[in-house]
Formats: structure tokens, C-alpha cells, sequence
DNA sequence: GGTGTGCGTGACAGCGTTGTCATTTGCGTG
DNA sequence: CACGCAAATGACAACGCTGTCACGCACACC
């Protein structure tokens, strides 16, 4: 099967390329008759016009990047199905791409990867959205892209993000609500902005009820499970144990869940247990963890379609932020008596 | 910043497009100083060639597309990372694209794509790599593609698998062996060959044992938590309950393992349950599952390099056999007295 | 009836590479 | 020192599309 042509469809139409072209792209001043017999050759033909040539013709591509270094799975596959979906809605494609470099050698490659395949635009998640140096390069290079989740600070580039400080703070005041005063914190991967977030949310809540995390409370965590592992096993090594542990996310509060188990810990009868994320993990744990219910698909949706709206209008939306939930299930109890 | 050409290059080195062209793509012929020189420029330059450009002018895209429409999550970032992961040596990029359509739909669909981004060559996941129109329709136009676990039968096309009925064996073997007599059996999704290559696998153990699962014991699932929990409830309602579950993936046997929580019956203790992936979940999950390792990276990781291999020889390497392994962890322990 | 206006259409030059083929260069040979 | 041949290089078309601009034509206007 020799590729099928704008050329074939015109010599079919028996009309020029360039109308082709137009119809293809549904510009104005075709006449609907001359319309309708190119529609037709097309489908005659069954033409589906090159990207590539329409790309490297029109100065457009149709294709946005979607860059990522994420340790958590449930979470970026959410980010990532809520960019594609959206370019599907927009007739775009997407192209999702891993970078693990960080500084100079980051910057290049990004920068290599945008040139090389002439994106559109690209959608940065965290952690390379906190990062100035790339976000400073891809300005200066003129290079449209939206930022999900960059922390505070103004930017000029489409943003989306949630409330993570709120959000900790609601999980602490459930947990206080309950009678918990003991409360120990998982803080997450130190690149991530959440991770100060959701611990200052935390220390906000405390601070509210003239608490503050006593010493040997607070674990430094990774957002992997293997680190919530660790963490838990410090926490409950100690005496008299905390009454309750929140983890700054799902994946290390299943490494706490399972620590208790192992040490034969009753969830939530001696300890409770809040996550963060709300990710598939969550519902599939026992006791069901209580987490926060983060939109991670709408953020990467709304991001792209801001991008989106970027590029057409040339004007930076403001700074959309996706609403989160408390999502209370059986992982978290009153303090025991 | 304007984008760099190879005539930019080309100036600054003081020689044709051509010269830097055969730089670029390490061809023969070229005195080594001027190597040097265009080199250089490029460097100088910062200079990155445009794949489209070069897809359009060349017959090879160096992009190979990559289709699921696969329920389980984590078996599918896996396939992905492994494909992803080939194309990064070899310096191709992967285009991954969920399809949902089926029959003639989705031929067209799928078709349509590979035409319009010009793909070398296609990675054709479970279950789509099971349909006989899509494989007829790919090998009649000529499109090059690998196929992962089509399920028996001779193929004429690069393709990689594991051997799940002997799997789902010797993990039915591992029950029989722990004692287990009453062993119940949740199939997985219909569409994919793995559900009933598993279902026999388990079928042969039990017939080696003169033992035929008693009616009631099979229950259909469809690979998703939310079936294993539904086919859960259904066997452990039964009196007497089955000693032993053996899920045909861990996302169900998470399912598994959360009802029987439910219903306070312990694991291993009064009920083995047993999963197949070894994904991410099953290691999160208490008890710790038993499983089988399914290798869904080298899957993918073997399947994309037999493509390529095929794409610049043109011969069809020999059917492919990824070996699995028997995971046993907590979930499984000897039959009750 | 000449003129301006705007719609519908086409010719043709790019876009940034690679492929083909012609041309130049360098070097060993008689 | 001329000659021949292979190695090194270049000119230019081609890939399949869009952008620019020019052209023809119908229509309304004074």
C-alpha cells in the first residue's frame, strides 16, 4: 500500500492540492459542493494526511510533551491519563517522556527533546515543575508549557495545582477530632514542593490545638513504599508509641499499614493511619485507608487544556486550582482508651 | 531563538548540507577532519536535527507505536517502561495509544495511526494482540509489528511470551503441595488468552491429582480488584469455604484478600489465597502475596528489540519464552486441620 | 458600464532533512 | 608525469503538507 497523497485526493476531487488542504483543515471559502467532492475522495481513498508533513509544513505540530521523574506509579499514570485525555478532546497528540538528569544536563535534554520533535508545547509535573533552572530556560527559550503543581510564587505560564497545605491540615484536624494528640508525620520526597506542603499543613493544625510534633515524631519518607516501610518501623519502635501516623502519601501509608501488621498493631483500634493521594492502592488496603482524595487526573487535564488555550490566545490563564476532599474510611479511629 | 538547520551547520563548517548530513547519520566516507569540523559546529551550535524533517525525507520514522487497552495497571506501566526502555537504546521513540474500539473500527483506528505519524513499526499488547482481523488486517498492508502473548498458534511476526498454563501450574502445584484439596479459581478477563491459558494450567495440576474443581469453585472475574472482590464474596459465602483461593492476577487476589479481611477470616490461617503478576500491589498487600513473577518488562523490553531486530533485517526472529517464577510470600500457608 | 469588493481557487515556494547522482579530490601506478 | 580509480564531497530533487500571493469571477455600487 503506497502511501495516499493530498495529490491522489486532488487529482480525484479534480481540484488543487491547496483546496485539499483547506478542507482538510476546515479554513472558510470552499464552496460547499466543492467540499463535499473532496470529503468524499478522501473517503474514497481512505487519506489520512501526514502529521509529519503537515508539521514540518505549518509551523504547528499538534503535539505537546508530557515530562515526568515520578516515583509514585498511581499518580503519574493519573497525571498522564488526564493530559492524554484532554489532547484527545483537542484533536492533539501526546508525547510522554522521562527525564531523570537534573541542572545543565536537564535543561539540555529537554530542551533537545522539544526541538527535536518540534512540540507544541509540554506539560511539566512536579518535580521538574519546582525546578527554577529548567523553568527559567524554557521562558527564556520561549518555549510554551504549563506547570502542574510549581508551589507558591507567582508564575507567567498556565498553572494548576491543588491546596496541599489546606488538604494536610483537614487529614491533622480529622485525626485531632478523633482524640489523637500523639500524632506522627511521614514527610515526602524532599524535591517535591507537596512535601513541605502537607508537613506545613500538618504543623498548622497542630500548632492550632497548641501542639507541636515532639521530637522523633517527624520521619523524613521518600513517597516510595519501601520508605513508609522504614519509617513505620522507626515510629513504632518507640514508647510509648504515637496513637496515630499520618503519611504524606498512599504508597507510604500502605508501607505503615503493613509495619503494624507485621508487629501485630490493630488498625485503627491501637493506631491509626492516614494517607494522601487517594491513588487505586488506597481502596485496595485493609483496614480501607483514609487518605485525601487528590485530583490528580482533572490537574493534568486542566493544565493541558490551559496550555492548549495558551497557545491559541497567546494569553496566560490564571492559576487554576482543583478542589481536593477528605476521604474518611476505616484506617483512622477514635484514640484508644 | 530560531531553530538551527543543517545549513546553519553546514556554513559554519564550511561544507555542504550533505556532508553534515553524513556526520549526523554516521555514514561511511567522510576524512575524518571534516568529521571533526562538523562536529564541532554542531556542537557550537547546539544544533539538533528535526525528526520530522528527517522522517519525511528519509522512509524511517525511528518511531515505533505502542497499543493497549489493557484494565490492570500495573502490568501495563511495566510493558511500557520495558518497550520504553528498548527504544532508548536503540535511539527510537515510543508513541504509546490506548485503543478501545474493536472489529473494523478499530482496525481503521489503528491503521489510521500508523499512517498518519509514519510508524517504523507497531508493539502489540494484550488483549488487542489476541484480535485475528487486526493481526490479518497489519500483516496484509504490510506493517511491521511485534506481538505480545497472542496465545498459541504459529505466527509470522516477531513475538514474545511466557508460558502462563505451566505458571499457573506449578503455583497450583505449591496449594497441592501445601495440602490444599478444595481450591476455588477466579479466571481472568475473558478477552485475554492469559485468563484461560491460567484456567488450564490450574485445570492439569488439579486432573494430575485425579481432583476436578467441584461446581461453584470456578467463579469468573475480569483481572480488576473491584471482580475479585465480587468473585470473593460469592466463594467465601459457600459452607464449606474452599481452603485455598488462586486469583489469576494480584490485583484480584488483593480483592481477595481485603473480603476475607472483612469477614475476619484469617490468611494464611483458614484460607490460602494466592495471586499472578507480581506487581506492584502484590508486595504492599498484607499478608504479603504469594504470586507468580510475571516478567511484563522483559516482555515488552524482548518483544521491541525483536522489532527492531526485524526492521533492519527483515528476518523474524524465532518465538520468544520469557521465564516466569514461583513468588511464595505470606498468603499461602498449609491446609487447616 | 466601469470599478471596487470579496469569495473561491490555484501556482508555487518553502519547511529541514535524506537519496540520487554527478563531480572533485587524492593517491598509487606504469 | 600523466592516468585511472576509489574516496570524499556537493548540487539538487524529493518527502507531503501549509503559507503566501495572485488570479478569475460574480456581485453591488455609483
Amino acid at each position: 500500500m503506497s502511501r495516499k497523497t493530498i495529490h491522489d485526493v486532488a487529482a480525484a476531487a479534480g481540484v488543487s492540492i491547496k483546496t485539499v488542504s483547506r478542507v482538510l483543515n476546515d479554513e472558510t471559502n470552499v464552496r460547499p459542493d466543492t467540499r463535499a467532492r473532496v470529503l468524499a475522495a478522501i473517503d474514497a481513498l481512505q487519506f489520512r494526511p501526514s502529521l509529519l508533513a503537515r508539521s514540518l509544513a505549518g509551523n504547528r505540530s499538534h503535539t505537546l510533551g508530557f515530562i515526568y521523574d515520578d516515583p509514585s506509579v498511581h499518580h503519574l499514570t493519573d497525571l498522564q491519563r488526564g493530559a492524554m485525555a484532554r489532547c484527545r478532546e483537542a484533536g492533539n497528540r501526546l508525547l510522554v517522556q522521562p527525564f531523570v538528569e537534573r541542572g545543565a544536563e536537564l535543561v539540555r535534554e529537554v530542551v533537545g527533546f522539544v526541538t527535536q520533535t518540534h512540540l507544541d508545547g509540554l506539560i511539566v509535573t512536579p518535580p521538574l515543575s519546582v525546578l527554577p533552572d529548567l523553568a527559567a530556560a524554557l521562558e527564556e527559550r520561549g518555549i510554551a508549557h504549563a506547570r502542574i503543581a510549581p508551589g507558591d510564587g507567582a508564575t507567567n505560564v498556565p498553572t494548576t495545582d491543588m491546596d496541599d497545605v489546606s488538604a494536610a491540615r483537614e487529614m491533622t484536624e480529622h485525626l485531632l477530632e478523633l482524640g489523637h494528640r500523639d500524632i506522627a508525620f511521614i514527610i515526602g520526597h524532599p524535591e517535591h514542593v507537596s512535601a513541605h506542603q502537607r508537613f506545613m499543613g500538618f504543623r498548622l493544625a497542630m500548632e492550632a490545638h497548641g501542639l507541636l510534633p515532639p521530637a522523633g515524631r517527624v520521619v523524613q519518607g521518600a513517597y516510595s513504599f519501601e520508605s513508609g516501610v522504614a519509617a513505620a518501623r522507626k515510629l513504632l519502635a518507640a514508647r510509648p508509641r504515637p496513637t496515630a501516623i499520618f503519611a504524606s502519601n498512599d504508597d507510604m501509608a500502605a508501607g505503615v499499614l503493613l509495619t503494624a501488621h507485621d508487629l501485630g498493631i490493630a488498625v485503627p483500634g491501637e493506631l491509626s493511619v492516614a494517607g494522601f493521594d487517594d491513588s487505586f492502592i488506597a481502596g485496595t488496603l485493609w483496614p480501607r485507608l483514609s487518605t485525601v482524595h487528590q485530583p490528580s487526573f482533572d490537574l493534568a487535564y486542566e493544565a493541558t487544556g490551559q496550555l492548549l488555550a495558551f497557545l491559541k490566545t497567546g494569553e496566560v490563564p490564571p492559576r487554576l486550582r482543583v478542589p481536593h476532599r477528605l476521604v474518611v474510611r476505616a484506617s483512622t479511629g477514635p484514640v484508644p482508651a
